[in-house]
DNA sequence: AGAGCCATGTAAGAGGTTACATGATTAG
DNA sequence: CTAATCATGTAACCTCTTACATGGCTCT
C-alpha cells in the first residue's frame, strides 16, 4: 500500500534534499521555496503543495514526522529522512537527467543540493551530465543526417541539437566557474 | 457549466488543429499521434488521452460530435469545430509562446499547423516569436548584470540566456529555410 | 484593534496514466 | 483460425491547483 510506482517529482526531491540538510517542519520549509530564496528561484512551491508532498513522502516511507507540541499552538510535525529516503535521495542526486528538457529543473536541483551537501562531487555530477549530453548529440546528429533537409522532422532535430549544444556550453561554463562558485544559501 | 478557466493544453490544440483540417472521429485521429506520423514526432497521444480530450473539448463547446452509424459496428463520433472552437484555435495559432520552455512543444505545434493551414502566415508567426525571444533576452541580461558572478542565481540566468539565444538561432534558421520548407504530412 | 506571522490542514474539480472491457471485421 | 485492425470507451489511482478553514501569537 505504500509503494506506488509513480516516480517522484522535482518537488519531492527538493523536500528530501532540504530535510537531508536538517529536519524541519512544513511551515519552516516553505520559506525556501519563496521567490527571494535561492531554491525558490528555481522551483516555486506553495504551502498546500508542500504539505501534500510531505504527506506523500511519509506515505511512501521516505520520511517520518515527529510531533512536537508546544503549549496551545498547533503541534509541529518535524520530518526527517528514513534510511530508504536517504538512499533514494543519494541515488537521484548523482544520476544524470535523461532528457535535455529536464536540465532546466531537475538538473538544477541536483546542482543546488550537490553544492550544499557534497561540493566535492560537483565535478563528477557535471562530467556525467556532459557525457549524457554528448551522447545525445551523437544520436540526434545521426538521425538528422538521414532526414531530408527542410522537412518538419529535420527542423525539429535541428532544434533539439541546438538545445543540446546550449546545454553542453552551459555545463562547461559551470565547470570552469567551479572554483569561484559560491555555496547557495537561503 | 461549460467554461472552466482551466487553460487548454497542447493536446487540445493539436486535436483542434486536426479537426480544423477536416472533421474526423477519434480512432481516425490517433494515427496522427503515432511515432511514424510527423505530428506524432512532436507530440505523442494515445487513444485514452485522445478520447478524453475529445470529451473535454466537446464539454467546453469547442467541438461537436455527430454520430454516424454503420451496420453493427460501434457508431463513429465525427467531430468538427464550433465557431467558438475555431475562434479559439485561430487566436492560439499566431500568439507567441510566453516561456522559452514552451518552444519545444507549443510553438512547434503552431508551426506545424501554420504550415499546413496558412503557409503565408509563417513569416508573421516566426517574426512575432523572435520579437518575444529578443525581449526576454534583454530582460534576463539586465537581471544578470545585477547578480554576483558565480552565484547560484547567476548560473541559472546564464542557462536561460543560453537557451534563449538557441531559440533565436533556431527561429532564424527556420525563417531562412522557409523557401524550401515542405508542408508536413502524415 | 488590526495586520501579519505561525502552523496546520481539507475540499472540490480537473487532468494525466495505465489497465481493463467489448465486440465486429478483415487479412494472412 | 488467429492476429491485427476498427471503434468505442470505463475504472482506479494519483497529482495539481485553488480556495477555504482554523486559531493563537506578536508587534505596532
Amino acid at each position: 500500500m505504500a509503494n506506488s510506482s509513480h516516480p517522484l517529482g522535482p518537488v519531492d526531491y527538493a523536500v528530501l534534499g532540504l530535510l537531508r540538510l536538517s529536519p524541519r517542519h512544513g511551515y519552516d520549509l516553505v520559506g525556501e521555496f519563496d521567490a527571494e530564496a535561492e531554491l525558490g528561484d528555481a522551483l516555486r512551491v506553495d504551502l498546500s503543495n508542500l504539505y501534500a508532498a510531505l504527506k506523500r513522502l511519509e506515505r511512501r516511507g521516505l520520511i517520518v514526522g515527529v510531533v512536537e507540541r508546544s503549549g496551545t499552538r498547533p503541534p509541529r510535525h518535524v520530518y526527517h529522512l528514513t534510511p530508504v529516503g536517504e538512499a533514494e535521495f543519494e541515488r537521484w542526486l548523482i544520476e544524470p537527467v535523461r532528457h535535455n528538457r529536464d536540465i532546466r529543473l531537475d538538473f538544477v536541483l541536483k546542482l543546488y543540493f550537490c553544492l550544499r551537501l557534497y561540493p566535492e562531487r560537483i565535478e563528477d555530477l557535471l562530467a556525467r551530465q556532459l557525457v549524457a549530453a554528448l551522447n545525445q548529440i551523437q544520436r540526434v546528429q545521426t538521425e538528422l543526417n538521414q532526414l531530408p533537409v527542410g522537412s518538419f522532422r529535420w527542423v525539429l532535430r535541428q532544434m533539439r541539437l541546438g538545445a543540446l549544444h546550449g546545454t553542453v556550453s552551459w555545463l562547461e561554463m559551470v565547470r570552469n566557474a567551479g572554483p569561484e562558485m559560491k555555496t547557495p544559501r537561503a
